[in-house]
RNA sequence: GUGGGUGUAGCUCAACGGUUAGAGCAUCAGGCUGUGGACCUGGGGGCUGAGGGUUCGAAACCCUUCACCCACCCCA
């Protein structure tokens, strides 16, 4: 029989690494209630339309990376290959727009995109995403850098590097595409297929190519950066300011630009060596018109998100153990007879209970219960019943007393036993 | 989609074209008739990814295919 294997780029979590994604899970989700964001669950599946509008039809994700098929109604439907769109759909659908001036929400969950594995990328990864809606005001986008700068602190990742860029807003951007578009147009002959289609449908892209015939090109040529509009200038000046308040360093690259069309003015991204080639683990920008383009009212907002995969790989696990494990080792029929009852018991109050069913020897149980790591092992035998007794015995210092046999006080007389 | 690398025991890896494919770790048992870690002894565990070919003889060489890894592309 042919032995069923996962999917390609989809694998399973376990061990060591579950740790450390429920690490980066519970350490953002304590920084996001600190600062006041509401979990959302959205769905994983969408209409496709949704992501082809929000994301863009030119977008390397639309076009070959999603996860796209008819369901038995005949609906395109594609497993989420990012959050923000939902989230935008979920902030409309559910009102909260016009139930609050600003929102503040992060989603937890996995993400799809039919891309080729690697290091540090698979087709099913999962994201913590964080969306503001609701303010333009650049304090957010350098609060989004603090918080980041806590979370990561926390989770105690020490080497990275934050850079940003702003892609101003649609005006400078029309002003600027003009202005590249003549001088990209010149050079054409000397540029990749891949710019040469980009400069028809988004010329921006062509920053972001890394063939080296376009990257001398657009190295000399002039910068969105350098030519934003006032407002726009504005708003970056003011972010930096406030991260330079806060003292965060944080490198401005020029060149910066994301993968999705819906971002405006800020963006981010957050690197490390260590990662390969897939170096970012955490990117975001601000949205300021994706929730009007959407159906929406003129809602400002900004998000980013983290890729947990991706950053599980850059720390080290700190296993901890929590509470203790008692062990039962039993000998004989009558002993065996003893593990329902110790089951309930440990259990009802909360103390962790391993015994090892079809256990022969007491050398292996004792084996097994070194193996799980159980620091008390109750021994009872049919000499123990006898004399109404059970042994104790620490596995850290190797030594052991005895106890009553007496089910109803058992827990109290350990505790007695560990605090001498 | 393109390029490179690797597929041998549960895991990490050995084995010049030549007996019955080995080692470490893990596992189980024994040493210790009722006591863990260390140590010693032993056991189980393999269609050498799959299919074909070359050869007296293939894990090895050739072809095909599949899978995984890495890189490009792009991105979290």
């Amino acid at each position: 029989m042919e032995k069923i294997k996962s999917l390609r780029g989809f694998r399973d979590i376990y061990g060591d690494e579950v740790i450390r994604f429920r690490l980066i899970e519970d350490i953002s989700r304590r920084y996001l209630e600190l600062f006041g964001y509401k979990e959302i669950i959205i769905p994983v599946l969408e209409n496709t339309g949704l992501f082809v509008r929000t994301i863009g039809d030119a977008t390397d994700i639309v076009e070959k990376e999603m996860f796209t098929f008819t369901d038995t109604g005949g609906d395109s439907v594609t497993l989420r290959p990012e959050a923000t769109a939902g989230m935008v759909r979920a902030y409309l659908e559910t009102g909260m727009f016009a139930k609050e001036r600003i929102s503040k929400l992060f989603s937890i969950g996995p993400m799809f995109r039919h891309e080729r594995p690697q290091k540090g990328r698979y087709r099913e990864f999962r994201q913590v995403d964080v969306e503001v809606f609701g303010i333009e005001a650049p304090i957010i986008d350098a609060e989004l850098i603090w918080m980041i700068y806590l979370i990561l602190k926390s989770i105690g990742l020490a080497e990275y590097t934050i850079e940003t860029n702003s892609v101003g807003c649609p005006e400078c951007r029309e002003g600027f595409k003009r202005l590249i578009v003549g001088y990209f147009e010149d050079k054409k002959q000397d540029l990749c297929e891949d710019c040469r289609r980009r400069l028809q449908k988004n010329p921006l892209r062509i920053f972001d190519c890394k063939s080296p015939g376009c990257k001398e090109i657009s190295g000399s040529s002039p910068l969105l950066f350098d030519n934003l509009c006032d407002p726009c200038r504005v708003h970056f000046d003011g972010f930096l300011s406030h991260t330079e308040e806060l003292n965060i360093p944080i490198t401005v690259n020029k060149r910066l630009v994301r993968g999705l069309d819906y971002y405006t003015r800020t963006v981010f991204e957050v690197t490390s060596g260590g990662l390969g080639s897939q170096n970012a683990f955490l990117a975001g920008g601000r949205y300021d018109n994706l929730v009007q383009s959407m159906g929406g009212p003129p809602v400002p907002g900004i998000g980013f998100a983290i890729g947990v995969d991706r950053l599980s790989l850059l720390i080290s696990t700190s296993v901890k153990k929590d509470g203790s494990t008692v062990f039962l080792a039993y000998l004989g029929d009558r002993a065996k007879g003893f593990i329902v009852p110790m089951m309930r018991l440990f259990t009802e109050n909360n103390v962790k209970f391993f015994y090892l069913p079809d256990a022969k020897s007491l050398k292996s149980q004792m084996r097994y219960a070194d193996s799980v790591g159980a620091d008390t092992v109750l021994i009872i035998g049919d000499d123990e019943i006898d004399k109404g007794i059970l042994i104790v015995r620490d596995m850290a210092h190797s030594s052991q007393t005895t106890l009553p046999l007496d089910l109803t006080n058992l827990i109290d007389n350990l505790k007695g036993l560990s605090k001498k």
